[in-house]
RNA sequence: GCGCCCGUAGCUCAACUGGAUAGAGCAACUGCCUUCUAAGCAGUAGGUUUCAGGUUCAAGUCCUGACGGGCGUACCA
């Protein structure tokens, strides 16, 4: 419809005697107050300057030159300083509703990134411990992301980016190694600034209970530092899939340094003059690109800092043959990037395939309360802690309900009310209500023919249809800005005009052909709903 | 100090990237269950969009400057 009003605005314009050049962009969108009309143009307002004339005289000539389809458009009219409202012809919007009832479960894909390869990297925890609340953020955010890009036609591969060697593993090693003897009362020294949490005393357990005193004659922490990263991962593969997230692959720094990426990215970036040796390290030449200090990338001890694999990673990506390299992050890590964009300029490849989301960091917050979390203290919340404390969807959706962009405040006593405090319900029950008509009027009447759709004309009725209608757009909206948080706002709307629909139309009781039009409309209200829970990873329940 | 993000109803947040009268949910108040799920609906109240300038037909949205908050600003990741 929208590429439809464009193309004939455009011949419109054309036929005024404007030429390309002339025509600007032509903008359609919802007006947000229904009663300016369904689609709107503000052509006419941004021709006035160039034109110097009215907007209101332009918007005259505009509408009588438009040859409007009256199949789809019933009125065009202008209001205000110079807009353009059109209005839906019904049977437009009933031969619509009858197209998303034959698509059912693919209602709402779109094509825009039909046949882009998209590699998401994302969650990237590092295994010295189970995931906390802050990776929740990511590891949702990035599914949900994923789920959106599919939707829109693209192909997508979610992966798992990790570093098992360097400091922190090796703390963890001791960690565990400290707690294996401990156990076997023997005396330890804990490690300065050593893991202090639950898991690696149980970690160190299943060592016991497996190999009795055996380990203790291990000089160095590397057998320790090994059996935590399996253990680890295990509990965070499980933890993932317990929120329906599944990843396609995991991606080892280490590689890179095998493969000999981390040398060819020093040896490029010698060539081209952009590295240098100072003080023992050597430095890449930031400030070459805009910033004010150059950076680090091997330390004068010979290891590399994170950003120089972080380089190869990226680069290595790209030479995969993805379109598009999407990268979910905290706010904290956020000054890597403009390294790595450098970086991969430098290395010959085209950044914009390279794209960063970044999301502010969570407060959770108890009982009017927030607290700080730290993995290495051990103060931390779990995921899964979380979840089993207000439950798998309800954790997906908290995630998900603001803009990537703001703080996330997690009301944990909100999110564990059953009841109407909790927004995800809202939804959900809308579907189990729809489930629950559909149950009764299966039961009572059967319907063998085409339903007249065109007997849905009470008010309730049609902006129903309309929102239903305009489920595409919202996901490729999502998509597009890769904002989750877009297609609650519209599910929410969407479950709200159901419920009014609901208090003033009734189905069950109705005249046979009426029961069975606003049947195929609940219908479709509860397909849509589930199509996007199912993009959000969320459950649409049956009966609540 | 410098860089990025944010500042919208009492609280948590939207506002389709410049459009028409700034919207939801909690919290408060008033109504509505012999009719398909009241986990619901209808309504009332709540705002100088932190402040001051600027850009234009039009600014919560863009530019400048203040003020306030978060995160960075490591030869940590």
């Amino acid at each position: 419809m929208e590429s439809y009003l464009q193309e004939i605005i455009g011949n419109a314009l054309k036929s005024m005697g404007l030429d390309e050049g002339q025509i600007p962009e032509i903008k359609i969108e919802t007006p947000r107050d229904p009663s300016h009309g369904d689609a709107a143009t503000n052509v006419a307002m941004q021709l006035a300057k160039p034109l110097r004339n009215n907007p209101r005289k332009i918007a005259e000539q505009l509408v009588d030159a438009l040859s409007l389809d009256p199949s789809k458009i019933s009125a065009a009219e202008i209001a205000g300083p110079g807009f353009i409202n059109f209005r839906y012809a019904e049977n437009y919007l009933y031969a619509e509703l009858k197209k998303l009832l034959s698509s059912g479960t693919e209602y709402g894909k779109t094509a825009d990134n039909k046949g882009i390869k998209c590699l998401v990297e994302f969650v990237s925890a590092n295994p010295t411990g189970p995931l906390t609340v802050g990776h929740g953020r990511n590891a949702v955010l990035g599914d949900t992301v994923c789920r959106l890009l599919e939707w829109t036609g693209a192909d997508v591969q979610r992966e798992y980016y990790f570093n098992n060697a360097g400091r922190q593993m090796r703390v963890l090693g001791q960690s565990v190694q400290a707690r294996y003897k401990e156990l076997l009362g023997k005396e330890s020294e804990f490690p300065e600034g050593g893991y202090e949490g639950a898991y690696i005393i149980d970690i160190a357990q299943k060592l016991v209970d497996e190999h009795g005193d055996k380990l203790l004659a291990e000089n160095d922490e590397k057998l320790f530092k090994e059996k935590a990263e399996s253990a680890i991962f295990v509990e965070i593969r499980k933890t993932l899939e317990r929120m329906n997230i599944v990843m396609d692959s995991f991606f080892n720094e280490h590689s890179l340094y095998e493969s000999g990426a981390i040398d060819q990215v020093i040896a490029t970036f010698r060539e081209k003059g952009v590295a240098y040796d100072s003080d023992g390290a050597v430095w890449f030449k930031t400030t070459d690109f805009g910033k004010d200090q150059d950076t680090v990338l091997v330390k004068s001890s010979g290891e590399p800092t994170y950003r120089l694999p972080d380089i190869a990673y990226h680069a290595e990506k790209l030479d995969r043959g993805f379109d598009l390299c999407l990268d979910v992050f905290g706010a904290d890590h956020i000054d890597t990037y403009p390294d790595v964009m450098s970086g991969i300029e430098v290395l010959g490849y085209d950044k914009s395939k390279v794209e960063v989301l970044v999301y502010q960091f969570v407060t959770l917050v108890k009982d009017g309360k927030p607290y700080k979390m730290s993995t290495r203290k051990a103060n931390f919340v779990t995921l899964d802690d979380l979840m089993d404390e207000v439950g798998e969807d309800v954790t997906r959706f908290f995630f998900l309900m603001r803009s990537p962009n703001t703080h996330l405040e997690f009301d944990v006593n909100q999110a564990k009310e059953a009841g109407e405090k909790n927004p995800v319900f809202y939804l959900q029950y809308a579907h189990a209500r729809i489930q629950s008509i559909l149950r009764k009027v299966n039961s009572i009447e059967t319907f063998s023919d085409e339903p007249n759709l065109s007997v849905l004309n009470h008010p309730s009725e049609v902006t129903l249809i309309k929102k239903l209608l305009s489920f595409p757009g919202a996901v490729s909206n999502a998509a597009s800005h890769r904002e989750p948080h877009r297609l609650i706002t519209y599910l929410n709307e969407l479950a709200s005009e159901f419920t009014s629909f609901y208090h003033d139309c009734r189905i069950v009781g109705e005249e046979k052909e009426l029961m069975h039009a606003r049947t195929k409309l609940a219908e479709a209200t509860a397909r849509v709903l589930a199509n996007g829970l199912t993009i959000l990873g969320i459950s649409a329940p049956d009966r609540m």
